[in-house]
DNA sequence: GCGACAG
DNA sequence: ATCTTGTCGC
């Protein structure tokens, strides 16, 4: 068994103390590969209304069998946040609907793929690093845009080409160009996982789009959820 | 002090 | 973070 959770890993009283909560988390955070056979493949996103950063959000987990790649019925909550959107503190706003998504899960996935960055972080503490330390299951960030670091270099044209995410000297992440003529995502290490099995598990799952099918797939989930919300009523 | 800022 | 329609390129 493992240790309990400390309260401020997922609702701490301020944004002081949620700094400090994502110190200790990113301290604990493995950049190596650290997991068994991938039977089960996930992708986590939150869906909301349009600019309402204190509504409702509706948060899901869609889990593929792999290698097969038979999608399993997605796991989906809608919660209010205790925070509205705060660049840099992400995870205290959309981790706790994650997490009830994935205690709803019959079976658990072995690998997700999360919808923002990992390491790329001012405190080293994105959303897939937050969830993959709480939920102790290897993590993947997938962000379509930068919240700090600069990439370095120039990224070839051909999809697969990587070019390194460096945040005050560090290597954080790559930029990866998934498919030609389409903006690079950039894909960090969340948890339990190195950087180039991130990358790796990455192109595997992307299949001709932008983004890792997982990922497309929550995103839908997510949103069904919330088109199914509004739809009686709510909001 | 100023600017930048995942979803 | 959402939504819609048309349009363009491979």
């Amino acid at each position: 068994m493992r240790k309990p959770l400390p309260a401020d890993w997922l609702a701490p009283p301020d944004l002081k103390a949620a700094s400090v909560a994502q110190r200790e988390i990113a301290a604990l955070c493995e950049m190596e590969d650290r997991f068994g056979p991938v039977r089960i493949v996930a992708g986590a996103d939150t869906s909301m209304k349009w600019r309402d950063s204190r509504g409702p959000i509706h948060a899901a987990i869609a889990s593929m069998m792999w290698p097969p790649r038979d999608r399993l019925p997605a796991s989906s909550i809608t919660a209010v946040p205790d925070i509205p959107y705060v660049p840099g503190y992400l995870g205290f706003r959309e981790s706790p609907a994650l997490v009830a998504a994935w205690e709803a899960l019959p079976e658990k996935p072995d690998l997700i793929l999360v919808d923002g960055h990992g390491r790329p972080h001012p405190r080293r503490c994105g959303i897939a690093t937050h969830l993959g330390v709480v939920l102790d299951v290897p993590t993947i960030g997938c962000a379509k845009s930068l919240l700090c670091g600069k990439v370095e270099g120039d990224l070839g044209e051909a999809a697969g080409s990587i070019a390194p995410l460096v945040d005050r000297g560090e290597i954080v992440g790559v930029a990866l160009r998934t498919r030609a003529k389409c903006l690079p995502i950039y894909v960090s290490t969340g948890h339990r996982i190195s950087l180039e099995s991130a990358v790796a598990w990455v192109l595997k799952l992307c299949d001709g789009r932008r983004l890792p099918v997982p990922i497309r797939m929550a995103h839908d989930a997510a949103n069904a959820a919330r088109r199914a919300a509004e739809h009686h009523g709510e909001a």
